[in-house]
DNA sequence: ACTGTTTTCGTTAACGTTAACAATAGGCGG
DNA sequence: CCGCCTATTGTTAACGTTAACGAAAACAGT
């Protein structure tokens, strides 16, 4: 029922020439007389003629293709990530080989790099969180690998190439903040620690608060696990032990939703009594109730960056222009942690 | 730096056997000696031979590859069909090349369906939300397509393969359980009206309240975009031009959020005095206060179904068992349209 | 006219794999 | 021991394309 592909060689014969020379049209070589050109271009628009890229990469070696591999886009980072890569990769002529992994953390890396090398990628985009020891999974992996990798938002270490977002400087500014808006117990909703993403913004809380010469008192922290319904569970118990306690940053939008519910229902007035930052900027948290000050972070760019650099290793596979990116975020003032003029 | 691809020439050199019947062992074909197929798969293993499917796809004119094009995965609901997409491709061993339309309402189909062909993918599954004319963008480039393709969350037609979502159904749903809480003057925010999901969930809410024997009066409606920010001025307006208004069908959740804080500004008790009914489930909507009652539609499994149905056209590709399939969305009632135990 | 240089085009082989067929060896009945 | 069948393995060609080389024709300079 469906048309069968049109080959090289029928157009070099509906044209009369060698199918060297169709090659050469399709691929905007000079030696070819404009007349010729002329012709063969217009067998190859009227038989709707399209060059195979499989056939192109086996014999090319490469395939103008990338491999993706990512998890848990049913989440707004990553699903932000893939966007930005595909935008890059169109920008610069790549397709993309999607793999998404159904655990992040329990998975066959070498299972899964084989499955993408088989298609003859040119690199390979690593988009998966660094969750407990996930990272070893594919570290074990890595040297069979016959083409080069970048890997996105996970720990920077010596011989990759990472693209990643700085979250500790989120966690930075985001307490930052609140100890500019006069906030003495400030306390702290974090992500699964087995992420590394979550490690990092604690750590940036914990460090402004001692830049500031604030001590640290360890039961100010819950961990929470991204959840909404986990940033209810935290923030009831840091204000059952802590009543003094007026700000939290909570490590990301959701669980400040599932928070501030709570706190609303416990009798704090935000921001007055309870100053909350978040983080993500979700689309929804400009509105939710006050409107939700949280750090900004632009994965996409993350996402793009990961794709120049990788294009880089593979223009230059000596890897001298190894480098890798870090993006700082910056911090979105809303009405959760200002009182005042912002406030609704 | 890289390894070299290895090749089954290599591994037939090393096992001292001829190509062939590596790829008979690779294949497992039945006619290899036993021994000769343990000691050709030790070499194998040894040297890390991982077959070329695009040479594969070459010659046996079968790539084990899907072409997916899907748009704005911003959004929830796009970035769950492609989970589910991937869930179904992983388990019936395809891969995906991935083609996301920055725009999905002005794209060169042509183009991108080129772009995808080239690759020699097996089928192509259409999961961009059809918005204005842009369905006529690729239907003139059907006939000419050379593999299945089958289209997801789109008006179903004839000659068409679609899994859809019926959201005139799930419109019902929402309009008979505001009825059955016995709201009398039911209100609508509508999505985009270029979008067909959006015109189909308000046809249901249009269908219901006549199915109940009330009148409709057209300036109950008020056109959003999807956006929380559009959700904020149409309640205003809604309310404003109608104070009686007792209940709100709002077509997705991140307007609802919107439309709920205005209402709440206005003197609004949700539910007492408005009701609310959003649409999509996104997983705040359960924290927002209070809780949202909304429509649930199961995209993932639409994305599955998408899958399964692109691979039996491709199986059987003279088209017997065309069939579309019609998913149902579900209520999930909360507290924003529930007066008494289920508040807050 | 002769040689050298371009310009234009074709031929051959190769990328990595498998289908189709051919070939070899061993087994078995007579 | 011969012919035939079966089990196993190898050979050749092909998938669609391009690199590398070669060849023909046109042109120019002497």
């Amino acid at each position: 029922m469906h048309q069968k592909r049109v080959t090289i060689k029928e157009v070099a014969a509906a044209a009369g020439v060698s199918t060297q020379t169709v090659s050469r049209v399709v691929n905007s070589r000079p030696d070819v007389a404009s007349v010729t050109r002329a012709h063969v271009q217009e067998v190859i628009d009227k038989l709707g003629y399209q060059p195979s890229k499989i056939a192109r990469s086996l014999i090319r070696g490469q395939s103008y293709s990338l491999g993706v591999v990512s998890s848990s886009i049913g989440l707004y980072g990553p699903s932000l990530v893939l966007q930005g890569i595909q935008e890059a990769a169109v920008e610069e002529d790549y397709s993309l080989m999607l793999n998404i992994l159904p655990d992040a953390e329990l998975f066959d890396a070498e299972k899964t790099l084989r499955d993408i090398l088989s298609y003859h990628v040119d690199g390979i985009l690593w988009a998966v969180p660094e969750i407990g020891q996930n990272r070893d999974l594919i570290q074990q992996a890595l040297p069979t690998l016959t083409v080069p990798i970048t890997f996105l938002n996970v720990q920077p270490r010596p011989n990759l190439v990472t693209a990643v977002i700085d979250n500790k400087h989120g966690g930075r500014i985001a307490t930052r903040h609140l100890i500019e808006q006069g906030r003495q117990a400030i306390g702290l909703i974090t992500g699964p620690m087995k992420w590394w993403e979550a490690r990092q913004r604690e750590l940036g809380w914990r460090e402004e608060l001692m830049a500031n010469g604030r001590s640290i008192d360890e039961s100010y922290i819950a961990n929470g696990d991204w959840t909404p319904s986990s940033g209810e569970r935290c923030i009831r118990m840091l204000l059952e032990w802590h009543p003094e306690m007026d700000a939290v940053f909570v490590c990301n939008d959701q669980m400040a939703l599932g928070a501030m519910k709570v706190a609303r229902q416990m009798g704090r007035i935000i921001p007055e009594d309870l100053a909350i930052v978040g983080y993500d900027d979700i689309p929804e948290s400009p509105y939710f109730s006050p409107s939700l000050t949280t750090v900004h972070q632009d994965v996409a760019e993350m996402g793009w960056q990961g794709v120049k650099q990788l294009l880089a290793l593979i223009d230059d596979n000596n890897n001298l222009g190894m480098r890798s990116v870090v993006l700082k975020p910056n911090l979105i003032v809303r009405g959760s942690s200002v009182c005042g003029e912002m406030a609704q």
